[in-house]
DNA sequence: AAGCTTGCCGAAACCGGTTTCGGTAGCTCA
DNA sequence: TGAGCTACCGAAACCGGTTTCGGCAAGCTT
């Protein structure tokens, strides 16, 4: 590269990184020559000055799985594009517990394999983040956490989808609607359960505690705590999901005790997870669009390794509604509808896993 | 870590390389201090002389989408805890075409960003082989190809899972057993097919094409496939899918005909993604460990790079079985079958979409 | 005992960049 | 016209390793 030009290396590379001391004919003709003949400084070899191997690191803990699984693949998109488009490259580790993910993120440090970190699914109370903060590593929040200082991030505003979907099942005519919440230790499940309250406040509602069933995780779990919703002496007409995988363990309860979804009882749930579309009915849920949240994670945190001041870099975006079969008008009344699960619960065996006969129409 | 033991840095490198000049006792004594002292050298320091940064590259095709979603964390987590064994990392790109692919392994190639590839999903004609063979850059493929000179590669028999699963069938008294294969240019669905047709051999049933359903992708294009065998003069009393995810398709089009799975209709998959345990009956599958395959190909991958011929790197696996609740005895007949379709079918309008009644028994 | 190996390690070049330090040509200004 | 700046670039040190080369001391021949 230096010979092409007639220079040497030292001046090509204060050209190409923009130092003031080389004159503007000589930056162009350097980066012309550099574009044509497709030359890219070899990350690993400036880093041996400069400490800096322009890789962003992605810690994932597997213990979650496939809390993981739907929006991994479009995560990774976005930021693996967003990354490409500056010419950095992405390190994924992976850890079984919090003791392992610390240590997995030191040695990515201390060996240099990534400049910073992106945090997926951050905690109230986050050890990567004391880690990395104490370490004074850069990094990105993919969500918020309790203390945010010194906290670059990014997150959707899962709370206001919440208060979202409260609004508009009061507006379809419920009264009474049940929230079934994601894991204690998220933030955004904190969040999303002021969401939920928030909304109710709006739309002039009490808040029932016992409408709330908290720490639900999978798909199972949903339907354990679908049930226990359903068996109140005056169940929720309405429930709202933290999450969709939790969300659709209420098919299963629905399908168990005879009713129907967006009829009997209406269902709204967040993430926006390609099973959504298949349940019946398909699942009206709040979408994330995980690819461009990748992707603007990488983009500030890219920035963030370059020095910014993490203040300047904290940004969020609205989840987006997308309405399908699973809400609708309560087609029956609390007191009718309890009647109905009382009956249907008698008539049946304590043994979920029975499964239900097909409509023969 | 050099003047640590009183020694040159070039005797330090040399120790930990094993060259033959270094006496045994020194070479323990600088192996001590390292471990001692959490030595580990920097790879890309390394990589400035040797052209090698110890990171195996992973290219997704996100194209495919949740192909990958199913399996992809439990295959990552398995990569990288193999690769961090041996001190490596995993460097992961996303391409959205045939031609992104080639021109992003390239980028990982010439920026030294990964030393060798991983190719999951191989087709039978991979662009991927042609062009790392071309270039000799250390590959190897999760599956297998057509032209296999110069590859190493680790794969799952799926092959004799079809078969297997066609031969159970047998025994469970099925004697139309139909096959819905995945996608034509994969390389895993020609054996799999194979695998299917050698189980009818083995069982000494007819192979008849009309039972065969192929290039069926998604959950959507499984219920598709299932009414179209369903709807068969002689529809199949058993199923065999060559992917769970099309699989879970043939619980739709059984509901909506009014057909109970593990009963009526019988289904054997393979894959082993966790949705199976909340289908109703849970689909009885041949599970594939994802993880160990992961680590398994890192490994292999490794020794690769390090210069073993691709001939001793080539092995495979055996899938799982696990008999969940979608396969059975027939309950009845072909021809009672058709029966039941037909009139499953007169009853209701063409529009799959309706939700069928849930039971209330 | 002199000459030759052999074993073992230090010295130094090298990898491909970054960064500091100096030097020179051209310009300005007294 | 000569001193002093300034703009610009070359030279060289440096980063943390790897690898080549050479030399010294001990052991082995003859």
């Amino acid at each position: 590269m230096a010979e092409r030009v007639g220079l040497t290396k030292g001046t090509v590379s204060r050209a190409l990184n923009g130092y003031p001391d080389i004159s503007e004919r000589t930056r162009r003709r350097v980066a012309r020559a550099a574009k044509q003949m497709g030359y890219t400084p070899l990350a690993h070899a400036q880093a041996i000055r400069t400490g800096r191997v322009r890789s962003i690191g992605l810690v994932l803990q597997i213990s979650e799985h496939d809390a993981h699984a739907p929006f991994l693949t479009d995560f990774l998109a976005g930021v693996t594009t967003a990354a490409s488009d500056e010419g950095w490259t992405l390190a994924v580790a992976t850890a079984n517990s919090d003791r392992n993910m610390i240590d997995t993120i030191s040695r990515l440090v201390s060996e240099h394999k990534a400049d910073g970190f992106i945090l997926p699914r951050t905690l109230t109370d986050d050890p990567r983040v004391h880690h990395l903060r104490a370490q004074n590593v850069p990094f990105i929040l993919y969500g918020r956490t309790d203390d945010l200082t010194g906290c670059a991030w990014f997150d959707i505003l899962g709370e206001d989808a919440m208060h979202q979907a409260v609004m508009r099942l009061h507006a379809l005519g419920h009264r009474r609607i049940g929230f079934v919440n994601g894991g204690d230790e998220y933030n955004f499940c904190q969040l999303r359960h002021q969401g939920y309250l928030d909304g109710l406040q709006a739309a002039g509602l009490p808040a029932d505690p016992g409408l709330i069933q908290h720490n639900i995780r999978r798909t199972a779990d949903g339907t354990r705590a679908t049930q226990a919703l359903l068996g109140l002496a005056q169940p929720p007409t309405a429930i709202v999901f933290a999450t969709d995988e939790t969300a659709l363990g209420a098919f299963h309860a629905a399908r168990d005790l005879g009713l129907e979804i967006g009829r009997d009882v209406s269902v709204i749930a967040y993430d926006g997870i390609p099973e959504g579309l298949y349940s019946h009915p398909p699942l009206t849920t709040f979408s994330v669009d995980n690819h461009a949240a990748g992707a603007r994670l990488t983009t500030l945190l890219i920035r963030r390794i370059r020095g910014e001041p993490c203040e300047d870099l904290r940004e969020s975006a609205p989840a987006r509604l997308i309405v399908r079969g699973s809400d609708g008008p309560p087609s029956i009344s609390s007191q009718a509808l309890a009647l109905k699960v009382a009956v249907a619960r008698s008539g049946q065996t304590t043994d979920t896993k029975t499964p239900s006969k097909g409509g023969t129409s």
